[in-house]
DNA sequence: GGGGTTAACATTGTCGACAATCTACCCATT
DNA sequence: AATGGGTAGATTGTCGACAATGTTAACCCC
């Protein structure tokens, strides 16, 4: 049983805007290389552009969206090797959060509960964009369950990173039980506690997705 | 040769308002858990509250200064649970960047560079602020050398909380010829491409660190 | 037609002022 | 002595207006 009474972390507007703008560049609302025009995005969410600045400041501190100087902010545009260089980061947050769930975690219920998400995956394994939404799913659990804020906060501007290369290729994705069972062995390794071997499966899972995305 | 025409990259305020901010932040004159309080910041920086503000936004979203609502901005106070889990993020994201250096770069250069910098610490070896500069700029170096922004980006945060450590703590800092020592031996292993010795040196120097700041 | 100048426009950058909120303190009440 | 209410002060949150800057297109000259 969990208390009633703990302390309300109010969210600030900018925080908030922050949120919103993540998501709508996520899910491809905002194209890479848009300009994020302070006028109009301040009408639309209803407020003025003093805060929205104050959350674009944010996203501009991740890295998702690029300054040009009196020009204005755009989002990133993910070259090849943006991609590349994403994923190596992400490689290295995921790995460093499993290895902390198998030092000092409960690896065992962290492993039962990311086979629940990726078995999620079967009966929509034929399609690629809900697959990939579990997939992300998955990751988000695994860096969470690590208990690390820091992994957690760096995490997070790499999955909406993520998210954009996902949406941007949607249309070409290829289905196969592949990412499947990827996670399914990522999991079984966790619960197992086998170090050694969730390593390997994680570069490797990394190394597929470059792949995939790179392809083309 | 590098060229002389390169794409001149203008500084937007509250990025540079965000700099200053960090050193400030990173060499004690904002101690743990101080508010910065925007009136008087804004006259001292002679800017106004607005630029003020997003630049603040940056460091909010990078950890380092906490929110409370309608109170304001406060420097994160590093409890030893913090400490651990800084250490260990920066641990995983150096690692990633000695991977890479092994991997793809001139590994031979970059030890022999990093093994330079080691050497400066000899003469000023009991002096435990003067080894702590070159600690981070070797350290800082490294991640640079990766070639990695979004590594060199997230090290940058914790760069400053450690150096928020290291500050808080350097009256009671020991002087020994261990630092010294531990980097040189870094250096040399990234020279000799030695992948799993550079993984454990890291490690362990990361878990010197820990030992070191939350011991007492 | 190419290159340069000018002017209108759109957008960002900055600022000062006002509103909303919280804190601290005092004082009356029980 | 503890509680509750009220008030003053300080600080943050928000907004609208203005200045600075860059872009575009038209225009002119050569």
């Amino acid at each position: 049983m969990t208390s009633y009474i703990e302390p309300l972390a109010q969210e600030s507007t900018p925080s908030i805007i922050a949120d919103k703008l993540r998501k709508a560049i996520g899910h491809g609302e905002f194209k890479p290389g848009a300009q994020l025009v302070e006028a109009d995005l301040a009408r639309k969410l209803g407020v003025s552009r003093g805060p929205l600045r104050e959350g674009m400041q944010r996203l501009t501190q991740e890295g998702l969206l690029v300054p040009i100087r009196n020009r204005g902010l755009f989002v990133i545009d993910m070259t090849p090797a943006e991609i590349r260089d994403m994923y190596y980061a992400r490689e290295s947050i995921e790995r460093a959060a499993a290895m902390l769930i198998l030092r000092d975690g409960d690896f065992e219920t962290v492993g039962l509960d990311l086979h629940a998400i990726a078995e999620r995956m079967k009966p929509v394994r034929h399609d690629p964009a809900a697959v990939g939404e579990i997939d992300i799913q998955f990751h988000e659990f695994l860096v969470r369950a690590s208990g690390s804020p820091r992994l957690a906060r760096m995490h997070r501007t790499q999955i909406i990173e993520t998210r954009m290369c996902i949406h941007a290729l949607e249309s070409t994705y290829t289905a196969d039980d592949n990412r499947y069972l990827e996670h399914r062995r990522i999991a079984a390794a966790i619960r197992d506690c086998e170090i050694e071997r969730t390593d390997e499966l994680l570069s490797e899972h990394m190394e597929d997705a470059i792949e995939r995305l790179t392809r083309k």
